[in-house]
DNA sequence: CTTTCTGCAAACTGTTTGCAGAATC
DNA sequence: GATTCTGCAAACAGTTTGCAGAAAG
């Protein structure tokens, strides 16, 4: 939290861009909880408090995060963009219920070494990917079953 | 192509729904050249050509053939929906041009069995999944190089 | 002839942009 | 004080919906 500040505002200044109150009251948003929030949540969720910012803001401050690399946006299959603290963490991908909309988080090295074998195969050189599951998660399965 | 259109009169009429000129002309676009294609893209193909239907026609169709599983919908990472023809079709993954656009498909039975065990690890149930990598096709990394 | 379909335009959702006033440096 | 930022509202792209007239069965 206190790393990420200090990150964001040398990267604010470094660019001559201004360190403010809204600005700062999004990235702590962001941070809380950890989740992965859309930008109308973390819009509502600001505008509950005081802290009331403008849906614009909340947009031009995430596309900020995501450039100095501290928010890494997430679109899921319904085409609705998340977005979640990427600072210090490794790459990962998701399994997102289609129940709850939780999304799990997994990272498996071996999957990433076969991806990229298929690509080389055909000429193909990646600069990013994303691998998302479907499904249920243990608890929503769990319900299901007892219907 | 003849058992697409088979398939897809038996499903309409099977639910009393019309066998209409404009459905039939988007499933010939859809097959033809078996790209990846955005509906507006469909709407300006049929637009051109005597055939001009609307654009409501276009979406109400493609979801008609996602149910009847002639057509599958992707969405990419940046948002924008495409649809592919899907019968008769194993399921494959995409590897995405960021230069042109193109898609790729491939295909790796390997991954699948890795990522199905990290699912099974958590204790979720996978329904379907989505594996795409971006980056640059032979064809634009080499233009690339020249630069 | 009844029911479903079509095309249009209007509505809607998520996101972006233009602008006058507010805040930062 | 000059420049950047904010919030609002208007603009926008992609998609959905309501409706009167057209077409299918």
């Amino acid at each position: 939290m206190k790393k990420e500040l200090l990150v964001f505002r040398r990267h604010l200044s470094s660019r001559g861009l201004r360190d403010t109150a809204p600005r700062e009251e999004i990235l702590r948003c962001l941070l809380a909880e950890g989740g992965h929030r859309s930008p109308e949540e973390i819009y509502a969720e600001l505008r509950r408090k005081k802290t009331a910012v403008g849906r614009a803001t909340v947009f031009r401050t995430l596309k900020l995060l995501e450039e100095c690399g501290l928010a890494s946006k997430v679109v899921f299959a319904d085409g609705s963009a998340r977005y979640e603290r990427a600072i210090g963490r490794a790459h990962h991908d998701h399994m997102i219920c289609v129940d709850c909309g939780h999304a799990l988080e997994f990272e498996s090295p071996s999957i990433e070494r076969l991806q990229n074998r298929e690509a080389t195969r055909r000429g193909f050189r990646v600069l990013w990917h994303r691998h998302e599951l479907f499904g249920r998660c243990r608890g929503c399965a769990s319900k299901e079953r007892k219907l």
